[in-house]
DNA sequence: GTTAGCACTCCAAAAGAGTGAGTGCTAAAT
DNA sequence: ATTTAGCACTCACTCTTTTGGAGTGCTAAC
């Protein structure tokens, strides 16, 4: 267990550390107003919580450094996330209060917004699909055997694909199908599409299109849209102002690994409730491992949907940042559920 | 005027130093087989060539780096675009006939694979819209007073608004009035709508329309869409591979100004037909003032709708890049004049 | 339990020495 | 009139050595 005043060193040491990037030694902590001990005291207080593992050195004689485990108990146990500044206040509440239409565009802000207020590198995981419910299915032709079918959601989402048209079916006919289509499909959560396709659609196809075969391959083929999430960046090239990242090559396996969509999918994925701290080695993904993450969840009918996210560095100004994710992962979960 | 041999040693020179990166000295050149004069002579030349402005040395002592002067000489005179290896070949080939049914979508593969081939970062320009049509208009509501505006474009992009239903008009009065859209202004050359609504629209919404003046502040509103054309990267990252950007100030100043839509869009603006090199301090943008650019145009109707380009540090594989680029964009604009 | 004092450690920056690739110039060779 | 060999000179790099300073751990005194 440690002692009223090994937390409160541990607490200025990391704070220290975050703040300056510089490995903290005895006599800096002494120095402070508020510490009525000599460095001598820090020192073994230093010395034993280096042995509970909770602080590194960099070399036999340099200052303390936190470890993982220490960014670990500071988060868990010392941090009482700032109140935001109203500068941060103000910020928040444009973006909100701007009448920003596009969903898309509100994602772009706040990421954008997220990574400048913080200087770390944000990501955002456009919502889910699945809570929300097909609207409406158009098919346009371009000319030619060349279509668009554009499907909209019930959050306003807009996906579109580029179709050839099948030979073997009348416009008509066509035109039967896309109506069958909205009629039977609209309503429908986007998780059941193909469920509900398979298991109804056929059955009426068979009695109003008379190429039904054809007609099914085209619909598998028109619904065969990846589910995918957008994923929103902010500030990517923020990590380049950070010191540790002033070796490119680091700098290259984070950003590579971001490029990834499968990575950020990995990082992002299935988030439980409320904010999650993740610190250097916890992460899953290897490129990440000298990074902190920390999520915060948003959702629509109680049910999350999306992820906003910062990465930078393991000493992060958590402080700061978790209060603002916290109050922005709110506001986007208000934004849905009002609007929709 | 340069001699035969300068000509020669000069070509010799920049081509090794683009493979090895490393300032060239006589010897290294005298020890080819196809040279067949000392070093001494050679370093004559070499001071010769330097006097004209085409060479310079890193310090008194170093061997030859090629000067901008020296790589745009290069670039004009020099150089004659190798053919494309079979591997290369291949790989373009099967891009194009892939499948690949959104555009969208062979835009992001193609950068993908124009920077894998090169390890340059590549940026597309996707298709301005100026020679493209409206093909279609589609305000589908999302309930409440929200929702989607859907333009499709006779190239078959797809752009979508959201907006906020006006007050004071009936629904069936706007189903009236997207079908006086879709009747006046599909086929109508994207730039020219804005110009069409003002002059005509008005006069038949005043017809059919009772409130017209609400009407028309709405449409207005619906078609205040940025013309914005897409851009479309690919390997953002891999000028980190590169030895000229080992400095992270440097890879930050570049990676922030492609972040930044102007700066792109200052890059690679209105461009001349056929391939175009600008090279270090030729460029506009300050940021950019170290890399070369290649753009290369595409065409539809003969117009230039868009622009390939790679951008890489000054020292670029001229030879390969421009070839490379040379068929793609050949084939972009076999393809969209194929397809629309 | 706390602190002053001191020996010890190690990094980082500075200073110095040696090496090698490269140049420019001159004088001889072609 | 070119071309080339030879030589002195320059400068970046690398490797060592030196020095200074910040920091630690331990011990003995408070």
């Amino acid at each position: 267990m440690l002692s009223e005043r090994q937390l409160f060193i541990l607490q200025v040491l990391i704070d220290d550390y975050i703040q300056h990037v510089e490995p903290v030694g005895s006599r800096t902590i002494s120095k402070r107003e508020d510490v009525h001990f000599s460095s001598a005291t820090i020192r073994n207080e230093l010395a034993d919580l280096e042995d509970m593992g909770y602080l590194e050195k960099t070399h036999t004689s340099s200052g303390r450094v936190p470890s993982e485990k220490g960014y670990r108990f500071y988060v868990d146990h010392l941090l009482s996330p700032t109140i935001l500044s109203t500068a941060d206040i103000f910020n928040i509440q444009d973006l909100f209060n701007e009448k920003l239409a596009e969903t898309e565009r509100i994602f772009e802000q706040s990421a954008k917004i997220l990574s400048e207020l913080t200087n770390y590198t944000s990501i955002i995981l456009g919502p889910e699909a699945l809570e929300t419910t097909l609207k409406h299915i158009q098919l346009i032709p371009l000319g030619g055997q060349q279509a668009v079918a554009i499907f909209v959601t019930s959050t306003g989402h807009v996906e579109n694909r580029h179709v050839s048209l099948p030979g073997g079916i009348a416009p008509e006919e066509i035109e039967t199908l896309v109506n069958i289509l909205n009629e039977k499909l609209t309503g429908v959560p986007l998780a059941e599409l193909h469920q509900k396709i398979r298991d109804e659609l056929n059955l009426v196809f068979r009695k109003h299109i008379n190429n039904h075969q054809q007609a099914s391959l085209f619909i598998d083929d028109i619904f065969k849209w990846s589910n995918r999430d957008k994923i929103f960046f902010g500030g990517k090239t923020k990590m380049l102002y950070q010191p540790e990242f002033r070796d490119v090559e680091k700098v290259r396996i984070l950003l590579d690994a971001l490029e990834e969509k499968t990575v950020i999918e990995q990082l992002l994925s299935a988030n439980n409730e409320g904010i999650t701290v993740t610190i250097g080695q916890e992460n899953q993904v290897e490129a990440v491992r000298n990074c902190s993450l920390i999520k915060a969840s948003y959702s629509f009918h109680g049910k999350h949907i999306g992820t906003i996210s910062l990465i930078g560095p393991t000493r992060m100004e958590y402080k700061r940042v978790i209060g603002l994710l916290d109050t922005i992962s709110k506001e986007f979960t208000n934004l849905f559920n009002a609007r929709y």
